[in-house]
DNA sequence: TTGAAAGCGCTAACAA
DNA sequence: TTGTTAGCGCTTTCAA
């Protein structure tokens, strides 16, 4: 066999445990067990022994048999319960959240929910047996409770962009309500008057929201409430296309296009361009996206900042369990009008 | 205090243990282990009254316990090294990753490397030492020595998007080289002759195979390698846009770029928006990106297929953890040219 | 400064 | 079918 040995030369060997270490260095296991976490009172000559042997061995700690016995019982991994990885909203916020948890020598698991209330509660348990430290949830249901248990046995829990129901614990929301209802105004500054609402699932909050705050605006512009503008629950891209498109084929079409979330307003520039209407029609589009300045018109958004929140959301996390027993805080993170053509397209038709 | 009790509510309750189970449905602790694990040879009535036991307590296993005593001593859990959590290309193969992972009960720890040699050194120590059952990784380094003895202690290992080096272990990779050469030969088919070369850090392996299928092309077409017409080593959106800038702003400027990746390309694509001559200069990036067909010119590129990569590495990592013992692969996935726009238009000036 | 003994929560092996 | 005992790899406690 050369040493490029693979995975087919024989059956695993087996790990070198602190005990062989301190065989090998003639010391006792203990004497081990404080060389390898840093503790003090042990002389060099020996500490270097140590240290020798467990290279020699290519020792490596087994974090689970120590968190299993230390007080506390600290795994030093955390869970993340994102709606999708693999959307830009939550892979930033991932993103956010690991710079703070790997400055700290902490792993992330992390898992997407796809707005399945039954399979958060899934992930979380599955997370809950790994006896994570802490966890950040951006969650898909609508009754938190199951989640004291977890609370009162140590275990850290923050909630972004949605708040907890039925559960008392740290938040870091957006401020979906005002941020629609400034996109909304900023297109009724623009002349518009009829104003059609595309949102996503009219269970989750964000989207109740922001739904709200489109109608705080028309109400504030003196507007009739018209929901025959409105369209809601709106899962995919595609589904936001034809309900957008739908929209347009009226008698009497809105001028303008309040898009309620990423996915939808990607639907809503689809159906626009299908149409050829895109540098007719305004839109604004709840939440940033990578390349909305590329597209033509280039997409005005109410930009949240997921890696703000991540980053906040980490460091409550971080706080509790470093022991931080305050009164439960929700932040609110301010969103920000970011004008760049389609929103500030003046009425047409 | 009320039922929304919160983080305030005094000390950490501690955790009903099998002990406590056992105690209470007036068991052995064997018995409450069995029905746990769905084991058979427990009689219904007794099986009832450990799970109303455990509910009662609101019991959760302990995995970490579990697995240091279970032969084997696997984990359920999975790590997965990316260049970056955030970027599209990895979070498309995470989420891949992740649903052949969660049919199997096993959660997924992910982390960035930002093209960091060392941070890959460290991370996937930091998941060794948490025993995961195997890795996924997307190297950053060029040694993959360092693995060898996870390896040989039974953590399944493969790799994604570039080969391991000093180590034999499974791969998944896409072909950059004839992908790239496919790009290139699509613009010297569209009559381009003058073509630039805009590419990652040159360390990289999948950066230097696009290199060289760009010379391939080249070659093939009989045209004169032309070094001065090649820029790497950028690392940013903003890197590849001066880059693309200086190329541009010469005297016998290309008529069409080969953008080596993801954010070269975008870079390429506000270069050439900020000179207007996005229709006159064509482009064929290497990997897609989300909008790409929403921009205009709609973008031509070379896609890969990270959410089949994925799929594909996680299939051979468990089929690994599942005992397969089979020599080494290496398995290549197709790229695919997709022709948009940018890609076809025709040399000018 | 060093080490011996006990035990974290659980499962393997074996006994009743 | 059910239970008992030992011990996974480590840290705690306490003694030398």
């Amino acid at each position: 066999m050369t040493s490029l040995s693979g995975s087919d030369d024989g059956p695993a060997q087996p790990r070198a445990t602190m005990r062989d270490v301190a065989a090998l260095a003639g010391v006792s296991l203990k004497t081990v067990s404080r060389v390898v976490n840093g503790e003090p009172g042990v002389t060099e000559p020996l500490a270097r022994k140590v240290r020798a042997a467990a290279e020699r061995l290519q020792y490596r700690p087994n974090l689970g048999a120590s968190s299993l016995r230390r007080s506390g019982g600290r795994t030093a991994t955390i869970g993340l319960l994102l709606p999708d990885v693999a959307n830009p909203f939550s892979s930033a916020l991932h993103r956010a959240v690991e710079d703070v948890a790997v400055a700290r020598g902490v792993a992330v698991l992390a898992a997407s929910l796809d707005e399945d209330p039954d399979r958060e509660v899934r992930l979380a348990g599955a997370f809950a047996t790994r006896r994570v430290d802490g966890l950040i949830v951006v969650p898909a249901s609508h009754d938190h409770g199951y989640l004291r248990a977890e609370q009162r046995a140590g275990t850290a829990l923050v909630f972004v962009d949605r708040p907890p129901v039925l559960l008392d614990a740290d938040a870091v929301l957006a401020d979906g309500r005002a941020g629609a209802a400034n996109g909304v105004r900023h297109l009724v500054g623009h002349g518009h008057r009829r104003i059609g609402f595309l949102g996503d699932l009219a269970t989750i909050t964000t989207a109740q929201d922001r739904l709200q705050g489109y109608r705080d605006a028309l109400a504030a512009a003196g507007l009739a409430d018209r929901p025959d503008l409105v369209r809601s629950d709106l899962r995919t891209v595609e589904q936001a296309e034809s309900a957008a498109l739908a929209l347009l084929g009226r008698r009497h079409p809105p001028t303008a296009l309040f898009a309620g979330q990423n996915l939808v307003t990607i639907g809503a520039i689809r159906a626009l361009r299908r149409l050829g209407r895109q540098h007719e029609v305004a839109l604004v589009g709840f939440d940033d996206f990578p390349l909305a300045d590329l597209l033509e018109p280039a997409v005005t958004v109410v930009a949240q900042d997921p890696a703000a929140m991540g980053t906040l959301a980490a460091r409550l996390l971080f706080a509790r369990i470093d022991g931080d027993t305050d009164p439960t805080t929700t932040r609110v993170v301010p969103t920000r009008l970011v004008p760049r053509g389609s929103g500030e397209l003046p009425p047409r038709g």
